[in-house]
DNA sequence: GCAAGGTC
């Protein structure tokens, strides 16, 4: 027991692991241990000195953040307020359910201690734990004494170091997670809900979802992660196939064969080619024109950080970086490796890395290679070279204790824990080293190159089987020696889409762009497979669902950037000022919360972009969410029915206004107003006379000549029950709007309880009539009368052919399959056409027929075709909006060739497609084998 | 039912 005068401290770490070897270093292992009421957070307790002052230490740790931040509970229903809201909704920072236990512990243990010491992670997210645990403590204990030990690595001297050396937390960083944390979750709640309300039932979805609760979540991560895997899905269905030509040299002799590559690489323009070949084909002599050998070294990776052991895993073992980090994340827990969660590529100079590499010489497969690592003659070691990336808190992923395997571990734990040593015995090695031979030839003027290369001494490679380096074979050459090549080709190639977005790719633009952290960035690519957005095939290549591309085209063609990085890289520019403290959080917050809440509104203005964009993929249902309805104004009173939600004003569709729930369509109590209203707005004003309030006043303005005389065209009302002057209106002018001339009233039907005009305003019940059961809603009137789909009469919406052919539309983008139906036969070739999709900015989403040969440039749009549209667009216009005539369908190299100034003799004449030698000296131009196409009498015409 | 960030 400590004497009366001793200082009690209690320590506080962020995770139980540094605790436990804090709390060994510093008690030189002789720490007590007891439970806490949290079974993972150990208690240690030990004595310990302090600058000459002896200290009772207590350490103890929560786990990672002990609050969350949300909103007061009156927000927390998705239906209890409009998301628009949520940009100021009061928020608060609680301790969570299963992290209760936690906070009594620090709470009890705190009373009886003066002290408080800070050893959270070295940076801002630790900083923002360190003042949680401050408040929970403080709360118990009011005059504790806080300190903050910085430690940049769990070594001896750096701990001691930080104990005796303890600093003040520091606020600035805090704050700038404090204002991370409100942005995203104020953007995140408000966009997912809007999103999810809007359109969770609108379509039919065509993916299969057990679970009812459909989400479609905005995160200011996630949608940036899902932009890359669409911008560069876009990228390939964009890529039109451009062809190239290219020179080929080689050159048998008797110790083997040289390929020499052309050093202009490739070029697009034929006829420029074959000019360019046929020179060398006149004077093919071969001259060396340099040889030059070189030592190259082929150098180890840096140290494991955990995106690159993310990146790969996925590269070696296909192993999803999720899963990878569980796996890891296991095995750290039994201390096989390292903390996994670390941005640290570079080992400090501290670390015993001979001790470490030491331990892995028992292994049966790679334990010979680190006796030889160890082994001084050899001259195998090598100092780790430097990532330049350092979190001040963690080291690099090594391994921290020797397996050969454990009976426990599955398949994948063996290949994370030999990938995570055998990185590590690559780090302390020499690099590859190989001896390089460079040739360069001259044939008529063009310069041609070939390479060789002997691997000298492998090192490194011994050990990372991971990589390859190849060796070549090139024979000797003398400078100045003259040859005859042996083949000497003109060969074409074609241009390929760049591949789908790897698991790796993803997470190097996630890193690249800052998006998420090395703790986080397998969450947000796994959120979006969770959320239908996209999809992984068999080769860790990502592709968008139609979910995840409808809704990146509906903000893209709203002309906002939500899903591309720059709103996440502008935020963490931001949370740097305020943590070095050139910029206030509150400052910040203010601005980003007020542009990212002109964004929220004027998105949900343009909503119809996201309705259009999901039309192209799915078809629609008759449902419509709430929030189809224009809400024009704020809150108006809270509503009496259901008591959850608030009642805002709101103008239909149709023109009509109303006071509806926001738990519509849960609660369907509404308000309706006066058809002769032309304009509303909630005011600030507040009625005096109805409860329970507040019931914010509408001021109205109504429509002169619908109005008895006797009535004021400007009117403040309430719709709170007092408002006697809006119950006569109502129920001199009904509630439905004036329709104008040539619309039946029954195609804008107006509700049963509302056509005889006399629900009054103060009606309780006023439950809105279902729009979709029976044939007494005038909602099937409309349905009945006009087609909602395209606003034709004649048909209804389920028989509108436009509308049929929705779902082959949804399909053919993807799969640009034949719709069999309705197909229209190429005017050319007669075959029948291919149905597909636009994706160009101007007619995106825009069907087109096309003749499914390349040789016929037939094309026609689907929307033309009963317009006589067909031999008008065929041809013109293509798909994407640019001239057929210029061979974009064709490639640019057949169109060049056809419609090429310079006419063409026979494309196969020069052109060696199979590699084989040339056939023989014929004019390109002409086709006559007397002369080349440099001296043909027809060039130039 | 929503975010992203810690961590078990």
């Amino acid at each position: 027991m400590a004497g009366n005068r001793q200082i009690r401290a209690l320590n506080v770490a962020e995770k139980p692991s540094v605790a436990k070897a804090v709390s060994g270093i510093l008690s030189r292992n002789q720490a007590r241990v007891r439970e806490g009421r949290s079974r993972y957070n150990k208690i240690f307790e030990f004595d310990y000195t302090i600058r000459g002052q002896p200290i009772h230490m207590l350490f103890t740790s929560v786990t990672g953040h002990l609050m969350e931040l949300e909103f007061d509970d009156r927000y927390r229903k998705w239906h209890s307020c409009d998301p628009s809201e949520l940009y100021q909704a009061p928020v608060r920072k609680t301790v969570p359910q299963d992290k209760l236990d936690i906070k009594r512990t620090l709470q009890q243990e705190a009373r009886s201690c003066q002290w408080l010491i800070l050893w959270l992670d070295c940076d801002r997210e630790g900083e923002n734990i360190a003042y949680e645990v401050i408040e929970v403590c403080t709360e118990a204990n009011r005059n504790m004494n806080t300190w903050r030990a910085r430690f940049s690595a769990l070594i001896d001297r750096d701990i001691h170091e930080a104990v005796q050396n303890l600093d003040r937390p520091n606020q600035s960083f805090s704050e700038a997670v404090d204002a991370r944390q409100e942005i995203d979750l104020r953007i995140g709640a408000s966009f997912t809900r809007f999103q999810t309300m809007l359109l969770k039932d609108a379509f039919h979805f065509d993916f299969a979802t057990e679970d009812r609760n459909l989400i479609l979540s905005y995160g200011p991560c996630q949608f940036p992660t899902l932009g890359f895997i669409v911008e560069r899905y876009w990228e390939i269905q964009a890529h039109e196939p451009e062809e190239f030509w290219t020179i080929n040299c080689s050159h048998n002799s008797e110790e083997g064969t040289a390929n020499f590559s052309w050093m202009r690489g490739h070029m697009f323009d034929y006829t420029c080619a074959v000019t360019i070949y046929e020179m060398c084909v006149e004077e093919p002599t071969a001259t060396v024109t340099m040889v030059r050998q070189q030592e190259k070294l082929k150098y180890p990776p840096y140290p494991l950080s955990t995106i690159e052991l993310e990146k790969r895993a996925s590269r070696y073992f296909r192993l999803s970086s999720e899963h990878t980090m569980k796996v890891a994340e296991e095995l750290y827990q039994s201390g096989f490796i390292s903390y996994p969660r670390t941005e640290t590529d570079s080992f400090s100079a501290r670390t015993d890395l001979r001790a470490i590499a030491q331990e892995q010489q028992a292994h049966p497969v790679w334990g010979p290679y680190a006796q030889r690592l160890m082994d001084p003659e050899a001259d195998l070691w090598r100092n780790p070279g430097n990532g330049g990336h350092d979190d001040k808190a963690h080291p690099p992923i090594h391994p921290t204790k020797f397996s050969a395997g454990e009976s426990g571990w599955s398949q994948d734990h063996h290949k994370v824990y030999e990938l995570v040593v055998r990185h590590f015995l690559a780090c302390v090695s020499q690099p590859a080293v190989s001896a390089e031979t460079t040739v360069e030839i001259d044939i008529a003027g063009e310069l041609f190159s070939a390479c060789g290369r002997v691997i000298l001494a492998k090192n490194y490679l011994d050990v990372y089987r991971f990589d390859t380096w190849g060796g070549s074979f090139i024979p000797t050459y003398m400078l100045g020696q003259q040859f005859a090549p042996t083949t000497l080709t003109l060969d074409s190639g074609v241009t390929r889409p760049p591949p789908l977005l790897s698991e790796a790719d993803l997470l190097s633009c996630m890193d690249k762009a800052g998006i998420g952290t090395d703790a986080t960035m397998h969450d947000h690519i796994k959120k979006l497979l969770d959320r239908f957005y996209a999809t992984k095939d068999a080769n860790t290549r990502f592709s968008p669902t139609n979910l995840g591309e409808s809704l990146v085209m509906g903000y893209d063609d709203m002309g906002y950037e939500l899903w591309k990085p720059y709103l996440r890289s502008k935020m963490e520019d931001d949370m740097k000022a305020v943590s070095l403290g050139t910029k206030r959080k509150a400052d910040i917050l203010a601005s980003c919360l007020q542009e990212m809440k002109a964004c929220f509104l004027d998105a949900r203005l343009n909503k119809v972009k996201l309705f259009e964009a999901m039309g192209i993929f799915f078809d629609r249902t008759n449902r419509t969410g709430a929030e189809e309805q224009q809400t024009i104004g704020g809150v108006v009173r809270r509503c009496g029915l259901c008591q959850q939600a608030d009642m805002v004003l709101r103008r239909r569709q149709d023109g009509k206004f109303m006071v509806g729930c926001l738990g519509y369509p849960q609660c369907r109590k509404v308000v309706w107003l006066p058809g002769s209203i032309s304009e509303a707005a909630v005011t600030s004003n507040t009625c005096n006379v109805c409860s329970p309030g507040p019931v914010f006043l509408i001021q109205f303005k109504f429509r002169r000549l619908e109005i008895p005389p006797n009535y004021s065209v400007d009117h403040l009302g309430c719709i709170g029950g007092c408002d006697d002057t809006l119950r006569q209106l109502t129920e001199i002018c009904g509630t439905g709007p004036r329709n104008p001339p040539g619309t039946s009233a029954s195609v804008r039907g107006q509700a049963p309880t509302t056509t005889s005009g006399r629900q009054a305003p103060t009606t309780t019940s006023g439950r809105q009539a279902p729009t979709t059961t029976s044939g007494r809603n005038p909602a099937s009137n409309v349905q009945r009368g006009v087609c909602s789909h395209c606003r034709q009469t004649g048909h209804s919406s389920n028989g509108c052919p436009s509308q049929v052919s929705t779902s082959g539309r949804a399909r053919s983008r993807a799969t640009n399959h034949t719709n069999g139906g309705s197909s229209v036969p190429c005017n050319s070739c007669g075959e029948p056409c291919e149905l597909r999709t636009a994706n160009t900015a101007n007619n995106r989403g825009r069907q087109f027929y096309s003749c499914q040969s390349q040789e016929c440039r037939f094309f026609v749009w689907e929307d033309t075709i009963n317009d006589g549209g067909v031999g008008q667009n065929a041809s013109h216009t293509n798909a994407r909006g640019s001239n057929a005539t210029s061979g974009r369908r064709g490639g640019r190299g057949r169109g060049r060739r056809g419609g090429g100034g310079g006419g063409r003799g026979n494309d196969t004449t020069f052109v060696s497609a199979t590699g084989e030698p040339v056939s023989g000296r014929r004019c390109f131009s002409c086709g006559d084998p007397s002369h080349f196409a440099n001296a043909c009498p027809n060039r130039g015409m």
